[in-house]
DNA sequence: GCCAACGTTGGC
DNA sequence: GCCAACGTTGGC
């Protein structure tokens, strides 16, 4: 899951209450299917920080919640406010995110990108990829995991 | 249903 | 700050 740090880091996740956050403002149809239809309370997620000096995975999460309707949508306070969404039939859902653990050190785009060939069809080195939100399979968890190490 | 215009993302 | 790559919008 993507976050730029200066609006939402995973040092803001951390200091949170319960350090547990709504990923709430996701407007893009693919990135809102794959929290409502693949994840599942416990799943782990890397967190990964873009539009910054350094962009790449500095952490792990996991999911805290089942789906449910995310309330910005229905806030015309909010910028996320979709006055196309009806309340009796949701466009937009959410799930909560948990701090699990920093890595141990941040798994940059670039380093990553050096492995494409290893990660085989990943989301995040697809060209042109702008999807907030994107699959990670298990073998890949564990190939970029083995990285924090080296 | 097509597609040009526009807005956004996000690396560099 | 630039700009490529997309997604969305809206006129027709």
């Amino acid at each position: 899951m993507k976050s730029e740090p200066d609006a939402f880091g995973l040092e803001d996740l951390k200091s949170r209450p319960k350090q547990t956050e709504p990923w709430d403002g996701v407007r893009n149809y693919q990135a809102r299917n794959f929290m409502r239809d693949r994840m599942k309370v416990g799943d782990q997620v890397f967190f990964y920080h873009s539009n910054c000096k350094v962009p790449g995975i500095v952490g792990i999460a996991k999911v805290a919640s089942k789906p449910y309707p995310d309330p910005t949508q229905f806030d015309p306070d909010s910028k996320y406010y979709d006055p196309k969404s009806d309340p009796d039939e949701p466009r937009w859902t959410l799930i909560d995110v948990k701090f699990v653990r920093d890595l141990k050190r941040t798994l940059s785009l670039a380093e990553i990108k050096d492995h494409a060939d290893a990660l085989g069809d990943f989301a995040l080195v697809r060209k042109g990829n702008r999807l907030s939100i994107m699959p990670v399979s298990e073998s890949q968890w564990d190939y970029l995991l083995g990285l924090e190490n080296q």
